[in-house]
DNA sequence: AAAAACTACGAAATCGGTTTCGTGTTAACA
DNA sequence: TGTTAACACGAAACCGATTTCGTAGTTTTT
């Protein structure tokens, strides 16, 4: 990189001293007219731009905001980022994006590389493999350091800190309820194994809604996918017990369950109805197009970054975690139209 | 934040002076055993962490690479960033990832800030709104700053750096190609308006191929999308010309392609074939799922970092732009099937 | 004309590390 | 016993800014 111009060589240039230089600079009334034009001109004619790192460590300030995924190629974290850059980016803020790709070790890593003062703060959604491990030292850690920290989507109670979360029973409720209201009564579930809290709150809400339609849930028409494995035959399965409705976690077991269906000469929505999760873009071309649950990432995202923020801004307060919880909605679709 | 524990404390509370404490942690031989023992125990013990911004502005050097796209939620972009991430992370590296939602107002300022000393290089992929200007000012800037740049995707050879594209030609070329030996000769093109270079470069190897087999290329058979205005109409108006092949320049274009033919009641592939680009889920899961041109964004952001690094870190080398071309190839699927 | 106030600027501390160059003490050697 | 070398550590400069405080020199006030 070409040597940079620092205000340590205006000064000498100029003949000044440094601290008149970033007094003339910002204009300050100390300085008389004729100097600051002077070095504003030459800051100016020479592209000066202020050491970002010097002042960074001068205020022990970044405003940077680090962000730890599980993945990324993925609708609903992609959405998510979008909206914590946009809400970052409007506070003066940038983000420095890592992935954890669902792994343990590398959760931990990242996590004190970037709590070593390269950012003002965290969000992060958690590792399946964490998740699964239950062991969340590094997280607590951060707090007792007093590191702001937001955890948004996959959260758990054990870690004090704010968090922004989807209305994960409330959707399951409503995605099957939708169901049954279609005349359904077999509605399998395709979910993620228990440890990852999202996919059992869904269930959870699955659940609920059965139980208040007196339906039985039939542990036989439940998969808990195991990512490891390949998804398909998995939740083939499913399809010899003679199901006639599908809810999913999410938008790829909902797009396998599709194709599956289709495999077998089933019509949906007429023999089998499908609700997934995260509304993405398969979900939306996918035919016939898939009824999901929007989970409004995009709205998490800023949420999360302007608790955050504020929690960055203001540290004298009192600090009491919150929870803000994003009501989601059904966005209706060919693949649960009412067979007329 | 919690007030962080510095050398400075370690050194008052063990009665050492700030160098002796500094060498001590690194193990140096300057110090004797005992005393070294003393303090790491006691850094250990206080979870002392070494603030990083110091360190930055000592080398000058923050080990933090710049990336902006001009959009994350598509598949294309996403697997880019996995790849610019694991590659950066082999290297001791982090990422700072910003948008420019394809503004060329958004992108000028996200390179000032970007330039300004946070980050060590940066990769780029430039906003269509900047293609259209034809304004590169703000590159070359950064360029003459010697600030290691690394263009992606959308690159123009004005800027004088270092770029990694795929081969969009042939890319063209070889979808195009394919769908003629299926026999199709009323192949029409949907692509982006000519500014997006990608979209011009696809077009090329498009056109390539028609001449080759003296097909005469039809100006009706070619859509411009004007993103700023629903998508759909804009592709349907092709159906009316009696094509029998699409080749699309996105997944997008392909999708919405493919159910304007369901609507209209054209079989896929048998009366119409179809080609997408950007092997994204979508095109995986649709039904029949669509043959696409393979990018190998994971590989195309592992090169760019890669490239990136070896600037940064081997600066006094002679300055020769290099060029990477990924070659991408056909992933066929149902849309092109052959009718037996 | 002396005191007070103002103007315009510089010296030096600070942020948190690293690193060079001493320097005092002790041990080894001639 | 005098010289040298090794050892263990500290003082101070440095990275690039900001900011407090001090102070000449000038102007205003009394």
């Amino acid at each position: 990189m070409k040597q940079k111009i620092t205000i340590k060589t205006i000064a000498k240039e100029l003949g000044v001293s440094t601290s008149t230089v970033s007094k003339a600079l910002k204009d300050s009334h100390e300085i008389s007219t004729e100097t600051k034009k002077k070095i504003q001109a030459y800051a100016n004619y020479y592209n000066y731009k202020p050491n970002s790192l010097a002042l960074q460590l001068r205020t022990q300030k970044t405003k940077v905001i680090g962000v730890i995924l599980p993945k990324i190629v993925h609708h609903f974290f992609s959405t998510v980022i979008m909206g914590i850059e946009e809400g970052a980016n409007e506070k003066g803020y940038h983000i420095m994006v890592c992935f954890s790709n669902e792994s343990y070790k590398k959760e931990v890593e990242t996590l004190k590389v970037l709590s070593n003062g390269s950012v003002d703060g965290l969000i992060v959604s958690i590792a399946s493999e964490t998740l699964e491990n239950k062991d969340f030292n590094h997280f607590k850690e951060l707090v007792s350091e007093e590191i702001p920290l937001v955890l948004f989507d996959r959260v758990v109670d054990e870690i004090q800190c704010d968090k922004v979360v989807v209305d994960d029973v409330g959707a399951g409720y409503k995605a099957t309820k939708h169901l049954i209201k279609n005349g359904r009564k077999k509605i399998a579930l395709i979910t993620t194994p228990n440890h990852v809290n999202v996919g059992a709150l869904r269930r959870q809400g699955y659940e609920k809604a059965l139980i208040e339609e007196y339906i039985k849930a039939d542990k036989d028409f439940i998969v808990e996918v195991d990512e490891k494995k390949d998804i398909k035959p998995q939740i083939e399965k499913l399809f010899d017990k003679g199901i006639d409705a599908i809810f999913a976690v999410n938008e790829i077991y909902a797009a396998n369950a599709m194709r599956i269906a289709k495999e077998q000469n089933l019509k949906v929505p007429k023999d089998i109805s499908i609700i997934g999760f995260t509304d993405g873009l398969i979900s939306e071309y996918s035919s016939p197009s898939i009824t999901t649950v929007a989970q409004h990432g995009f709205t998490m995202g800023k949420q999360a970054v302007e608790l955050l923020i504020d929690r960055i801004e203001n540290e004298s307060e009192v600090y009491k975690p919150k929870k803000i919880v994003i009501s989601s909605d059904l966005k209706l679709r060919e693949s649960t139209k009412p067979s007329s």
